[in-house]
DNA sequence: TTTGTTAGGTAACATAAGTTACTTAAGATA
DNA sequence: TATCTTAAGTAACTTATGTTACCTAACAAA
């Protein structure tokens, strides 16, 4: 059996789906930064993160961007279920944040699991919720957090994602995620490393007391 | 037949689904302004809204209040659904916007109907797309526009739930919902006075161009 | 070593939004 | 009518964030 299937699902799903699943998913290797999948994209599969880190995106209508969160293995990307519900489209980009394994599940597949296994329903609507808590974070953090509480919040989240606690990133980078400018995270990751929050260096910064 | 059953969900579900529905669902009537379920409670039924409108808010550490979407009649509160995940407290707040008349459904009989009726299985994975979307659109509210903007996003919002052009709010209230200061809403409000989008009077506001 | 490129630091200024404080106006009530 | 309460207008000021412009440091490539 695959190896981060085993790992990330083998205890929540029955052998016989585990099997279907096996067989029909299709193995998908991406490297860091790559675009897993882009808004307005038509979805004909679904993901399920047998390792690594997803960035899950959203964008304005001038193209600049907005993180929401991070999804890790185990997990899959709620956007796409609804993709047998006749809305194909994505609403989000997913952006591989560290060298990831999916494994692809057809749409089709997906609903007639639906019906066949009580647990991938279960799992269809517990990834459902979980999505929705954390947009519902996402709203959170941008409506009621200032920039440099967003900031340090964004790097832990980073850091755990990335099983680091230096995080390889440029100033410019974190301001594209968050939607402002490198000027300002520059001078509120200052700001932070005077607190000792963090420690910065040239491509990276450490995160002290994750 | 209850009416607003018969009027939203008739065209939806098949006619045993809405039997089963009419014998179990208990009608219960809110009047404007009361909370119909609110943060940290127990959900031990699921809303299917006949007619009126709901207002969904996520609420700050300070207990101050934001808006996130209104509900209408046709719709469910995607939040409960999960219920049956082992989730059983609520996350948001959910404040009758007019008076409003609503099907409350027993949890137990939402898991049942999973696997008995396939449109009820559709609605429900639907419903959660739905407030997907507007959880999204929430975020590109708050991220992307500023104040003034999502004043009058709202005001329009406001006018369309309740079926009419004239608004009847305070200052105050808008804050509220807006999580803002009155005085940055009067000033905001004058502005928009001026460019012609609306009119103000005491306790009522008209929106023009809707 | 020289030069070019990218990352990051920082000052100075602009703007949106939040805050304080006070005023006026519209209704409600005594 | 008098006065009380609530809604709304507005000025003056503060703060957070965004913008422009320029500088320096690190590293890479010639």
């Amino acid at each position: 059996m695959l190896d981060g299937l085993e790992r990330n699902y083998a205890y929540f799903f029955e052998d016989d789906l585990l099997k279907e699943i096996q067989e029909v998913g299709k193995l998908k290797q991406v490297s860091e930064g790559s675009i897993i999948m882009d808004i307005g994209d038509k979805i004909t599969n679904m993901p399920l993160i047998l390792n690594g880190a997803i960035k899950v995106m959203r964008e304005d209508e001038e193209g600049d961007d907005l993180i929401l969160y991070f999804v890790e293995q185990g997990d899959t990307c709620a956007m796409t279920i609804t993709c047998c519900m006749g809305e194909t489209k994505s609403e989000i980009r997913a952006i591989a944040e560290t060298d990831t394994n999916i494994l692809m599940i057809p749409v089709q597949k997906m609903q007639e699991w639906m019906h066949k296994y009580k647990t991938w329903q279960s799992f269809i609507l517990q990834s459902y919720h979980e999505r929705m808590k954390e947009l519902l974070e996402a709203i959170d953090g941008i409506a009621f957090l200032k920039m440099d509480e967003r900031l340090l919040r964004y790097l832990r989240d980073k850091a755990m994602v990335n099983r680091d606690d230096l995080v390889k990133t440029t100033h410019q980078e974190i301001a594209d995620d968050l939607h402002t400018s490198r000027v300002v995270i520059s001078r509120l990751l200052k700001k932070l490393e005077k607190d000792g929050k963090i420690k910065l260096n040239r491509n990276s910064i450490k995160v002290i007391e994750l």
